[in-house]
DNA sequence: ATAATAATGCAAATCATTTGCAAGAAGCCA
DNA sequence: TGGCTTCTTGCAAATGATTTGCATTATTAT
């Protein structure tokens, strides 16, 4: 093992495809080092000009495609926020909710238990049990 | 006033329009009864199916035109839940999140103000002063 | 009423994303 | 390694939701 720092390389992307009976190609392997490598939250198309810096060929298309199967096999998680096109995320840890920071774009994660047991606690009164959710703070930097 | 019980007539909206000093022509209100009446969350399309039925002469644009401007004014709200098109909602009341049954489509509304002191506790650590923010429940009807 | 101007219907345009299809690679086995 | 089968790709065209240009119609203040 590397460093111990390494939450997730692309090789894990690559494992996921590998088990999933997927081939490993030039362009998806391309992908997912860029997924593995930022730590942000590119669209398609930051992900498809980003790609195509290292391999020209690359389509969007393929960028789509390769977005749609990690996220079916829950390697990557799509999120769209308010007003925008969809962004994607290496899913390595844990659950975690967003800020996004409306002059930037950036995307803050954090996550709060308390918030998970009470949105559990409000969909039991409510007569149902949650298969996912989303909550997203969209604000700006505090300046003082 | 009438019987206390209503939270807020098409009236209210018209209002809206004519203090923006626009105007209320027939398709208008014929949309905002319609978004007045029904205490549900309609998107685009059955807002003009509903409309259409009782003035065939509508077109979708309008209701997309007239959902605009309802937004900006802050007589309605649009939200868009996961894999939909945007939904409308009368804005009468007070602030509250949703619960999205994931079979029927149906949508619960619900507050929590332990939830909503959380979120601004989280911003606030972050160093960031929230604008809005969404928090939605996908979840099905529990059977027991 | 009437003019001034906003709103409408329709069709065409946009945006993000998906898909059909023929051509090009991967993976696997001999 | 060569060949074969099947998965992927790139491209262009299709989709779905929503918006917009424009000529026509309807509102509203006068």
């Amino acid at each position: 093992m590397s460093d111990g720092r390494e939450q997730s390389g692309a090789g894990e992307l690559e494992a996921v495809l590998k088990e999933a009976g997927l081939r490993i190609t030039r362009q998806r392997r391309t992908i997912l080092a860029i997924l593995a490598a930022g730590g942000d939250h590119p669209d398609a198309l930051a992900l498809y000009r980003r790609a195509a810096r290292e391999d020209p060929s690359i389509s969007l298309s393929t960028v789509y495609r390769t977005m749609k199967v990690l996220e079916e096999k829950g390697a990557i998680q799509r999120h769209t926020f308010e007003g925008g096109p969809a962004r994607f995320e290496h899913a390595d840890g844990q659950h975690h909710d967003h800020l996004i920071d409306l002059d930037t774009g950036e995307v803050v994660e954090f996550r709060s238990d308390r918030i998970e047991k009470l949105q559990e606690e409000i969909a039991r009164e409510l007569g149902y049990e949650i298969v996912s959710h989303r909550l997203e703070l969209y604000g700006r930097r505090r300046r003082d």
